[in-house]
Order: C-alpha cells, then sequence, then structure tokens
RNA sequence: GGCCCUGUAGUUCAACGGAUAGAAUAAGAGUUUCCUAAACUUUAGAUCUAAGUUCGAUUCUUAGCAGGGCUACCA
C-alpha cells in the first residue's frame, strides 16, 4: 500500500481520537528542502472542522503518528505544516521494489481500455517540412508515447493535405517552367523542389497582377483574372473530374514530396501507423450533415446553405455546407472523424495535434459531433500549441522566412560535432559511431529545447542564436547517462543482491523520492498531454543526480553494502532517464 | 466590436490555492592528484496594474493594460 494512503488513514483515526471528529481528506506535498522532513500534510484545512491553534493540532497528530505509524521516525511543525521524517527503511525497502521492475512507471497496455487515435504532422504536399511542424511532430509523437504508457493503445495518424486549388498551383508552375526536372535529375529532394514550383507559381501570380493593374484593372479584379490563376483553377476542376493526364502529374508529384517527407520524418525519428489523405477524405461527411438536418441539428438558409447555431454555447453560427451542396473544411472533419472510428472500432477518443489557430475550429468540430449523438465525442481534445515565430513575426514560406526542418537539423548536428571535438572525449569511437552521436546529440539539443516549453505557449526561436548544448538542456541530461553508463562499465563485481541494512546519505534520500515520483508524472503527463512534465522531471532528476554524484562517491565508497547500493541506484536513475527521454523520442549515449 | 491563449529575474523556462516564488543562461566568486568539468558549489536579480474571494493568491473571480490568435460559402 502507498505510504500516502496509510498515512492518511492513521490522520483520520488521529482525528477521530482526539478531536472526535470526521475529516474526508488529507492534503500531501512535498516537503520544501530548507526544512526537515519527506513528506508534509497542510493542516490549514482542518481549522473548518476544528478550531484552534494550527500549530497545536499539528504537533497533536504528529506525535499520534509517530506513536502509530512506524514508517514515521519523527516531526515536526512550522506554521500550519506538519513535516514528518519518513525512516531509511521505507526508502529503501521502496527503492528496492522499482530496482527490479524494468517497466517502472511504464503502464502495460490495458484491454478494458479503449484506444486513443493521436493525429499529428498533417502537412501540405506543397510544401517542405519547418520549424512550426517540428513542433507538431515531436508534440504528437511525444503524446502518443505518453498516452501508450499510461496503458492505452494508440494510434498514430497524419492526414495528408494533397488536393486543391493550391496543389494545383504547383503542378501548373512545374509543368509551366520546370522543363521536365525531377528529384533525380536536379539531385533536390522532392518536397524542396515541388515547394520550388509553388514559390515559383506566386511569382508568376504575382507579376501578372502588376500587368494587370498597369492595363487599368483594380487590384481585386486583377487577383481574380490572372490567367494563371485561372488555368489553376481549371487545372483542380480537370483533378476532381478525374481527368488522366492532370491525376497522372498529381500522383507524380505527390510521390516526390512523400519521398521527401519520409526522409524528414526518418531524420526526425517520428513515424505514423497509418495516414489519411485528403484526396480521399474530402467527400465525407455531406451525407452526415443531411441527415443532421433532418434531425433538426443543422438548419438551411434560404440561400440553400446548411448552418449550425451554436449561440446557445456562446459560440457563433456555422457553415457546414455550401449553397452549391459542396462540402467545407468543417464538413470533411466531421466526416473524417466518423470514417476513423469505422476504420478502428477499438477507439474510444482522439487527439488532434494542431496549431492554436485552429481554436475555434476544434471547439466546433467537438460541439457538432456531439450533438450528433456520437459518444465518442467526448473524448476528443485539442492538443493546441503555439506558433513557433522568429523574431521578425510568422514563418511565411512564400516569402521565405521559414527555418526549413532538414537544414535546422543538420545545423544541431554540426553543432554538436564542433562542441564535441573541441572537448576530444571520443578516442576509440569509429567515424560512424561519431557521426551517429553527433545527431544524437544535436537532435537530442533541438528537441528537448522544444518539448520543454509547455505545448500551450508560443516559441520564439532566433536561428542567430543557437539552441543552447549546457544548462537546462537534452545534452545536459544525456551527458548524465553517458557518465551513468560509464560507471556501470567500470562496475565489475556483483551488485544483482538486495541491500537492506544501510544509513542512507540526504543526497541518496532525495534522489529515491525523485524516482519514486516517476511513475505519477507519467500518469500525469497523459492526461494533460503534455511532454513538458515529463521533460521537466527528467531535468530535476539528473539535476539531483548530478549533485549526488558529485558529493558522494560510488565506486569509491568505503562500506561493500554502499557501493553496491549506490551503484544499484545509478543504473536505475539512468533506467529512468532512458525511459523518460525515450517518451520524448529523445536517444541517449552511451558515451558522449 | 466579440471570443480564445499568454504576461514571472536582462533573456529562456518552472511552481495540485500553501511555507522564504524554483532552475538555466548572461554577470561575480570558487571546485580537477578521486567514478567523464557538456559537471558541481556559491553571490546578486522577477510574479503587468487594481479590486475581490480565502487562514493563505503567480495560481481563482472581475475590470484594465500588453503581446499573439480566431472571428471567410479558403483549406
Amino acid at each position: 500500500m502507498n505510504i500516502k494512503t496509510i498515512i492518511e488513514k492513521e490522520v483520520i483515526k488521529g482525528f477521530k481520537s482526539i478531536y472526535n471528529a470526521d475529516i474526508q481528506t488529507v492534503e500531501f506535498q512535498a516537503t520544501r528542502k530548507d526544512f526537515e522532513g519527506d513528506i508534509t500534510i497542510v493542516i490549514f484545512s482542518f481549522l473548518r472542522i476544528v478550531r484552534g491553534n494550527p500549530v497545536e493540532i499539528g504537533t497533536n497528530i504528529g506525535t499520534y503518528l509517530k506513536d502509530n505509524v512506524k514508517e514515521i521516525s519523527n516531526f515536526n511543525v512550522v506554521k500550519g505544516f506538519l513535516n514528518l521524517v519518513l525512516s531509511d527503511n521505507l526508502y529503501i525497502h521502496e527503492v528496492n521494489k522499482i530496482f527490479s521492475d524494468q517497466n517502472y512507471g511504464i503502464l502495460p497496455s490495458d484491454p478494458e481500455e479503449k484506444a486513443i487515435m493521436v493525429e499529428f504532422s498533417s502537412p501540405n504536399t506543397n510544401k517542405p517540412l519547418h520549424l512550426g511542424h517540428i513542433r507538431n511532430n515531436l508534440l504528437g509523437y511525444s503524446v502518443s508515447n505518453i498516452i501508450a504508457a499510461s496503458g492505452k493503445k494508440v494510434y498514430k495518424t497524419q492526414i495528408i493535405n494533397d488536393r486543391g486549388i493550391h496543389i494545383c498551383k504547383s503542378m501548373l508552375a512545374w509543368n509551366k517552367f520546370g522543363k521536365g526536372e525531377t528529384p533525380e535529375s536536379s539531385g533536390l529532394k522532392g518536397d524542396k523542389l515541388v515547394g520550388n514550383y509553388y514559390v515559383k507559381f506566386d511569382q508568376e501570380y504575382k507579376k501578372e497582377i502588376e500587368q494587370l493593374i498597369a492595363r487599368g484593372l483594380s487590384e481585386e479584379v486583377a487577383k481574380k483574372q490572372a490567367p494563371i490563376l485561372l488555368e489553376a483553377q481549371e487545372m483542380l476542376v480537370k483533378w476532381e473530374a478525374g481527368d488522366k493526364d492532370v491525376i497522372a502529374l498529381w500522383y507524380r508529384m505527390n510521390h516526390w514530396v512523400y519521398k521527401g517527407f519520409d526522409e524528414t520524418y526518418n531524420a526526425l525519428g517520428v513515424s505514423f501507423d497509418n495516414n489519411y489523405y485528403e484526396s480521399k477524405t474530402y467527400l465525407l461527411g455531406k451525407d452526415v450533415v443531411i441527415d443532421g438536418l433532418e434531425r433538426g441539428i443543422f438548419f438551411r438558409k434560404n440561400d440553400g446553405s446548411v448552418w449550425i447555431d451554436l449561440t446557445d454555447e456562446g459560440l457563433d453560427e456555422k457553415i457546414v455546407l455550401r449553397s452549391d451542396g459542396t462540402a467545407v473544411y468543417m464538413t470533411q472533419d466531421i466526416g473524417t472523424a466518423i470514417q476513423r472510428i469505422k476504420d478502428h472500432t477499438d477507439i474510444g477518443g482522439m487527439v488532434y495535434t494542431v496549431g492554436n489557430e485552429q481554436d475555434y475550429h476544434f471547439k466546433v468540430l467537438f460541439l457538432i459531433l456531439n450533438k450528433l449523438g456520437y459518444t465518442w465525442a467526448n473524448n476528443l481534445h485539442h492538443l493546441s500549441y503555439g506558433m513557433v515565430d522568429l523574431p521578425e513575426g510568422k514563418m511565411k514560406s512564400r516569402e521565405g522566412t521559414v527555418v526549413d526542418a532538414d537544414d535546422l537539423m543538420t545545423e544541431m548536428t554540426r553543432t554538436a560535432k564542433e562542441i564535441s571535438q573541441e572537448l576530444g572525449k571520443l578516442e576509440g569511437y569509429s567515424k560512424e559511431e561519431k557521426e551517429k552521436l553527433y545527431n544524437t546529440i544535436g537532435l537530442g539539443a533541438l528537441k528537448y529545447y522544444i518539448l520543454k516549453v509547455d505545448p500551450k505557449k508560443r516559441i520564439l526561436f532566433d536561428p542567430k542564436e543557437s539552441i543552447d548544448f549546457n544548462g537546462n538542456t537534452g545534452p545536459f541530461i544525456q551527458y548524465t547517462y553517458a557518465r551513468i553508463q560509464s560507471i556501470i562499465r567500470k562496475a565489475n563485481f556483483d551488485y544483482n543482491f538486495e541491500i537492506k541494512d544501510i544509513v542512507l546519505h540526504p543526497k541518496e534520500k532525495t534522489l529515491i523520492k525523485q524516482l519514486l515520483n516517476f511513475s505519477e508524472i507519467v500518469q500525469n503527463a497523459a492526461q494533460s498531454l503534455s511532454p513538458a512534465l515529463i521533460a521537466n522531471y527528467t531535468y530535476d532528476l539528473v539535476k539531483d543526480y548530478n549533485s549526488f554524484y558529485q558529493s558522494v562517491p560510488i565506486l569509491g565508497a568505503e562500506n561493500q553494502n554502499e557501493k553496491v547500493f549506490r551503484t544499484q541506484l545509478s543504473k536505475k536513475v539512468g533506467a529512468i532517464i532512458k525511459q523518460s527521454f525515450g517518451l520524448l523520442g529523445i536517444d541517449v549515449p552511451d558515451r558522449m
């Protein structure tokens, strides 16, 4: 049984016997560093039940607990706080339990629990992935891992925006100006190549607009009548009609892009269980809307368009079908959500990893699905995250102010290489091993930098100020891991048995307390869809370990029991670092 | 205008309504005959404003102020 549960029970019993009063719950918190004790009971809340001096009440309860709970070795009262000192034996006992548990903190998949589908990345086949996508991917991938660690089956998915007028723009530009350029002929990554033609289209379009304006047209009209735009629209009509040539080109160019995306995903270390394509889902949802219309959930306006009235929920009216009967984004999302449940009958909820600019959209989507009566609609979450902005503002791909995902990863790896070479600790490593390590460290810095921040907050990224490798960073944590592995390599004695009788050093005690928090942190992170909690926990753990490492000899401990116990403790800390960094999608190195 | 998110050291991040608001970085001072100094120890430095609820507010409520976003028969 959990120690908190035991204490809570005893406090309730003690309260009854001292004051003859009933209390419902006991409020715990970790004892602050500057006070003696391990766990603290907040006395203030009891004042509602028994009037009196909090210090006196605390002292009474403390005395009772010390007499009746063997794990409590001492106590002190400061103001309204009862600090309890727990015995070393309790800690040794608890930590021994997790030493032998390989999967401590990670719950196995529970067949009783419904699966969760997590959507992330969701790229547009016109644009190479950029820093914003990196945040999206890292968040989505990490949250998938975290939910899986909380005992639920997870499906990772993305919806690929592979159709529409914007796709036709790059196709058209390639047709007009491409001269048959292919990734093979140019040596460009497929997504970059296609992205270039998207930019090319925009340039030509702007030129034409200027020409039209020069001929006396208003800007508004010019924007609508530029020949190249009309041509793109024509192409879209052909695409929708299934025109052979257009479809063939579309297929060809999209596959260049997918190949490029795969490379980026690979480098980033993310993966998906399946993909959805907008070209296959964009017609979904209409029948659901018609059905909902009949059931009175939606209403039709005079012009024939279909809407939902959400004013009772504090929102607006929202269109779900155009007057010409065609679908809007919302229609498609309704249809896709339902389709996903059909495709995977074990799903009980979904997480959408999408930027906070779409907060409103998802609020509406979830409400609509709810009104349509789907039970799983109560279990939909929008993992909303802040934009990644540059000092000069938003990233705009058409204006070339984007931080490209591939470039950024390369740059991080290069920096890691520089630092490593300067420190020169890698004798005996082959060239391949070194390159792999630089990559691990560079990506570790990047991923940690992004994931340690609360998803809701926007990130300001200044390319001129490179991401740190010292302090609260990925490499700092990786370094600690590498150090621990070094100890393990050197520990050539048998430490595979349980130590029971030992006096704990204060630093050891702090470290053990931190280790024991891990499983709770994982659950919290899953609940709040926040990898930042895992990142910050890992940092705290590592901080405590480094402090312990610095002031307590491990392999050099004179007492054999201490030596064994500290080695075990180090090994476990290493395992937890690996475990939690795994949840973040970050690798750890054996040396660095 | 309406709605949503965010305001914490110079900067980047923390803090289930709890004690003296924690870290990192930048600035200052230290620690290598010893398990990896990408480390450790240490000094200084912050809750946007005003009311309210509470024994207690960075946290909750209201009103401001600042930054960002949404508010399309675009996706």
